[in-house]
RNA sequence: GGAGGGGUUCCCGAGUGGCCAAAGGGGGCAGACUGUAAAUCUGUUGUCGACGACUUCGGUGGUUCGAAUCCACCUCCCUCCA
């Protein structure tokens, strides 16, 4: 089956230039293609994941990834879209959140001779020299056009820097070295990547006079059109210290019915007719599906292990079993215990709550449990639990161990 | 460089001397209803030893019994002109 097909079926595409030729050229040669990733944080979150799943498809049909990682290019920082000028990283920062994403990008692809590479664009951009570049590169732009660019729109209201303007140019050089020295034909990425991409590709032709594609891929946006992966706490992230397996885990399988079948398509490895007929569920069946769909993208991104964890965690906490090993747990020494033993006190300091009075309007309104009863006295003292150990609920999905030691 | 307009709580945005911990909306959290969904309705949303106290309205200093509100200086942003 041809990548694109592939791709097509599982709702990764979103739009691409030359549709017919890019097809032909997948369905006859092994295609060297690149994806950029900024390292503006230590680890990927979940916007990420599309691409890298996509890059997987395709390495799965036989082409080449190349994972690019933008050491050179967050130095400046992409204005798409945004309204406010980024914060500037120091070189250091940049160079630490590169490193432990490259880390993460080789947990999901097979690195190595012949297969995938991981590249830093710092390698080419810091040591490029302004007038050479200007010559060279900056020709072939025309500032009216980028101007009349769509991701720039938000800035004409705002007000646009001149570095952040160098930004297409940066990125555009950086499909252009690619073809160069690895034969890189396509560039892919998110959809506000567009013109970015577009840069890229159409700098190749005119330099080189030779082929290159762009492709993007829809972001992931829920049924009413906002960004998923988006929590209390932010991001949802793929590290495991940013965001708990437990809690990735519920994430997914929380999703609103309708994200259901599109979630499974582009998230998982499930073969399409089995996504179709999770999809199709209705009412209360669907939770089938959400729990297939949290399973197999928990799986995905931190192994089987810690996914069956989570799995009976949930289980536990809102089902059947009574297998409570899995629950997220804070451990508290008894004198500590004692000496703090009110409920408020316990839940802060199992980072339950925020603050003392947000502890207090919990329990005013009903919302904490303790070992499956209400508590509903603002002071209430927390009793040593004969068995070490305790459980308190908030809300009606979270729900915290705590054990004295 | 010149002229004008602004910086308010998580975000947007009211407030122009005491009645202001600061309207309204968004978002968040909780309750009801449910399927660990959505929609809807209700409550709540600075901190704390809590009918009180403390910290908050870009920063610093001042006027005043009393300042988010008035004055001075500083700083950042926006618009127009150069």
């Amino acid at each position: 089956m041809n990548a694109f097909d592939v791709l097509k079926e599982r709702g990764f595409i979103k739009q691409t230039t030359f549709e017919d030729e890019l097809y032909d050229m997948l369905e006859k040669e092994k295609v060297t293609f690149y994806v950029g990733f900024d390292p503006t944080a230590d680890s990927l979150h979940i916007g990420h994941y599309i691409p890298v799943m996509a890059m997987a498809h395709m390495q799965r049909a036989g082409h080449k990834p190349i994972a690019l990682v933008g050491g050179g290019t967050v130095m400046v920082g992409d204005p798409t879209g945004k309204t406010d000028m980024r914060k500037m990283l120091t070189k250091e920062e940049i160079a630490e959140n590169a490193e432990k994403i490259k880390g993460q990008l080789s947990r999901f692809m097979e690195f190595g001779e012949g297969k995938a590479m991981l590249l830093n664009n710092a390698d080419w951009l810091l040591n490029l020299n302004y007038v050479d570049f200007l010559r060279d590169v900056g020709v072939h732009f025309s500032v009216n056009r980028m101007l009349t660019a769509e991701c720039y729109k938000a800035r004409m209201e705002k007000g646009l820097s001149f570095l952040e303007f160098n930004y297409m140019l940066m990125q555009g050089y950086d499909f252009l070295y690619l073809n160069q020295h690895f034969g890189c034909k396509l560039q892919m990425g998110g959809d506000d990547q567009w013109s970015n991409i577009l840069a890229g590709a159409d700098l190749i032709r005119r330099k080189e006079q030779t082929p290159a594609f762009a492709c993007t891929f829809p972001l992931l946006l829920n049924s009413q059109g906002k960004k998923m992966g988006k929590t209390e706490a932010g991001a949802l992230w793929l590290s495991a210290d940013k965001t708990s397996p437990y809690d990735f885990y519920q994430y997914w399988r929380n999703v609103d019915d309708a994200d259901v079948e599109k979630c499974l398509a582009m998230l998982t490895f499930l073969p399409m007719d089995e996504v179709r007929r999770l999809g199709a569920l209705q009412d209360a069946q669907i939770n089938e599906a959400k729990k297939i769909l949290a399973f197999e993208v928990t799986k995905l991104i931190h192994g089987e292990e810690e996914a069956q964890k989570a799995q009976s965690a949930a289980e536990a906490l809102f089902g059947k079993s009574n297998d409570m090993s899995e629950i997220p747990t804070t451990e508290i020494s008894k004198a500590a215990f004692e000496e703090k033993s009110r409920i408020t006190d316990i839940m802060l300091a199992c980072g339950l709550i925020p603050s003392l009075g947000e502890g207090r309007r919990l329990i005013q309104q009903g919302g904490v449990r303790i070992d499956d009863e209400k508590v509903d006295d603002v002071n209430f003292a927390v009793a040593l639990p004969e068995s070490g150990e305790l459980i308190i609920q908030k809300g009606k999905k979270v729900f915290h161990r705590v054990r004295i030691i």
